[in-house]
DNA sequence: GCCGTTTTCGGCCCGACTGTTTTCAGTCG
């Protein structure tokens, strides 16, 4: 291998071939370039690895053809079949298509016909009058378009699901209100409880769809209709977010939800199923394909078994081999949503957080936990109102008060210290070795060399005091990547030490991010699932994290904060 | 370009909505 390139580069490549071709209205090839690119972002090894064993063409979607190509993007880096392509089809023409109401044929016409190869051009075209004069195209297009533009421009793309949730439920709850409405509920990537959504995507059943639509259209937050139909409106809420609607009978709400909640590959995954069994499955059912009869599905779960399956959690609806696992009876039992007893990490006003101990062992105990671990900053370079060794007894002696006199949970003293670029805590032994946990963190120097990286991570992981590897990656949503670290080192020589990695639920943090999570489990390592909670009302959040877990395929014996207390210590002093 | 419990050739998920159209293509999810 000449060049290093990641799976997720290699499976870019051929994502923008395939939208290439389908600007070039090629049949079929599109969908074979993302079928190989889907499998080639979700295999966990390296896909150079798999080149050198020659076994690409054993991938899912990978045959002959692209199989060479791989080896070429792997050899150089590069794909002379894409520039190829790129110089036919010209340039801006794949991002024009990423304006809403222009697609590839679109595009391709206004790059052909008008030259335009950008969402500025577009604007001035459509302001000039020039576009209605192409085929397929008057006077509506244009101002439809220029609204298009706007909408483009306002939106940030993808959305924080810890930030959109809470909006997606209190529409959802309004919907649920209506009286016209028998069933409602969130699908698309918030049920599947991805970490960033595109759109808000919710499903209801009706006798009565027009009322249904009407409430939902006039609904406060719309700024913009994009479409409203009996069965299906798109409206655009105040964030800049697109809202979708469906409203289907009674009857084939099941079907609708499974459908609706994606995802697109594991939706087409399980209609090859269907065809392959005589059935062809839409959202208003399964129809026979010999009789052209419908039959009645009730539940989701009676749809799955229907295809042979056993239920599949929302969160695993990525094909990312759940069907395959579904059929073999090899689904992991997913963590429940009420499985913690406790939370490991949490900042109260001793350092950053907003609330006193009191206040959050109070509001621990409210949601049912068995235990809460205080994990406050320890003082270092840049934490000025961390705590150092005199704080750490002050705040030892309250937590011990508190013990005494709450009863119902136990409020285990610990820290969050930093990692420094040394790989050393910032506090010493004889302090750390008192606390009950001790999470070990990078909070600085996140840019640092990827061997250099690695090795800072690898001596904290080997510290005697430490039990958790805080955020591992140091990744921020849609703001930061994660640092440049040697992934599978860090997560077998967490599994070798017996230091859990969290799973930070903090809502741009969600790291350990689901793929990895996988990844860690399969390297034999535990998780500790966190809200690192600045506030008792964000102890919520940890369903975030919990979800995050979920869509990593884990079970509640990979989580040590399932666990009772006692065995919780005795795990960490292992 | 891939793939096989009908197939090594001939299929490839399925339907709603919009805007243009006068019977349907393009887009979207």
């Amino acid at each position: 291998m000449a060049v290093p390139v990641s799976n997720r580069e290699v499976a870019a490549i051929l994502y923008e071939v395939a939208d290439l071709l389908e600007m070039k209205d090629v049949k079929f090839k599109p969908a074979a370039y993302r079928r190989a690119a889907h499998t080639i972002e979700t295999v966990a090894e390296d896909i150079g690895r798999v080149a050198e064993r020659g076994e690409l063409e054993d991938l899912p979607g990978v045959g002959t053809h692209i199989a060479g190509k791989l080896k070429e993007i792997l050899e150089s880096g590069k794909l002379g079949y894409l520039e190829r392509l790129k110089a036919e089809v010209g340039p801006g023409v794949r991002e024009l298509a990423e304006i809403g109401g222009i697609g590839p044929k679109k595009a391709m016409l206004l790059h052909q016909k008008l030259g335009i190869g950008n969402a500025d051009q577009l604007e001035a075209a459509a302001r000039a009058g020039k576009i209605r004069a192409l085929p397929g195209f008057k006077e509506k297009s244009e101002a439809n378009i220029l609204a298009s533009i706007a909408t483009h421009r306002q939106r940030a793309g993808r959305s924080l699901l810890g930030r959109m949730l809470p909006v997606a439920e209190a529409i959802r709850a309004r919907l649920a209100a209506h009286p016209a409405v028998r069933q409602v509920s969130l699908a698309g990537s918030l049920r599947r409880m991805k970490e960033t959504i595109g759109d808000i995507d919710i499903l209801a059943s009706s006798a009565e769809p027009d009322a249904v639509m009407a409430a939902f259209t006039a609904l406060p937050e719309v700024t913009r209709i994009l479409g409203r139909g009996t069965t299906k409106s798109s409206v655009v809420i105040d964030p800049g977010v697109q809202v979708d609607l469906r409203v289907v009978e009674e009857g084939q709400y099941a079907t609708a939800l499974q459908y609706f909640t994606g995802s697109k590959d594991h939706n087409i995954a399980l209609r090859r199923r269907a065809l392959e069994r005589g059935w062809s499955l839409s959202e208003y059912g399964l129809k026979d394909e010999k009789s052209k009869k419908n039959l009645a599905v009730s539940t989701e779960e009676e749809l799955y078994r229907i295809l042979g399956l056993p239920f599949i959690e929302p969160e695993l609806r990525e094909n990312r081999g759940e069907i395959e696992a579904a059929e073999s009876g090899t689904l992991p039992a997913l963590v429940p949503y009420n499985a913690p007893a406790g939370d490991l990490h949490v900042h109260s006003d001793w350092s950053d957080g907003r609330d006193s101990i009191r206040t959050l062992a109070l509001a621990a105990k409210e949601r049912g936990y068995r235990y809460l671990a205080i994990c406050d900053h320890a003082r270092g370079p840049g934490i000025e109102k961390g705590l150092d060794a005199g704080k750490i007894g002050e705040q030892r002696a309250v937590i011990e008060q508190l013990n005494r006199e709450l009863g119902g949970i136990v409020l285990l003293p610990g820290i969050e210290c930093n990692i420094g670029p040394d790989g050393n805590p910032d506090l010493p032994p004889d302090v750390l070795k008192d606390l009950d946990i001790v999470i070990a963190s990078v909070h600085d120097s996140l840019r640092m060399k990827g061997e250099e990286m690695t090795q800072r991570v690898l001596a904290a992981i080997h510290h005697e005091h430490v039990d958790i590897l805080g955020h591992p990656t140091g990744r921020l949503l849609l703001r930061r990547e994660p640092s440049d670290l040697d992934l599978p080192a860090i997560f077998r020589a967490a599994a070798d030490q017996h230091v859990a990695l969290e799973i930070n639920s903090s809502p741009s943090r969600l790291d350990l991010s689901d793929t990895n999570c996988r990844k860690a489990r399969d390297a034999g390592a535990v998780f500790a699932i966190n809200s690192d909670a600045h506030a008792a009302d964000e102890l919520g959040e940890i369903r975030l994290g919990i979800a995050t877990a979920r869509r990593g395929w884990l079970t509640a014996e990979d989580i040590v904060n399932t666990r009772p207390a006692g065995d919780l210590r005795g795990w960490f002093r292992r």
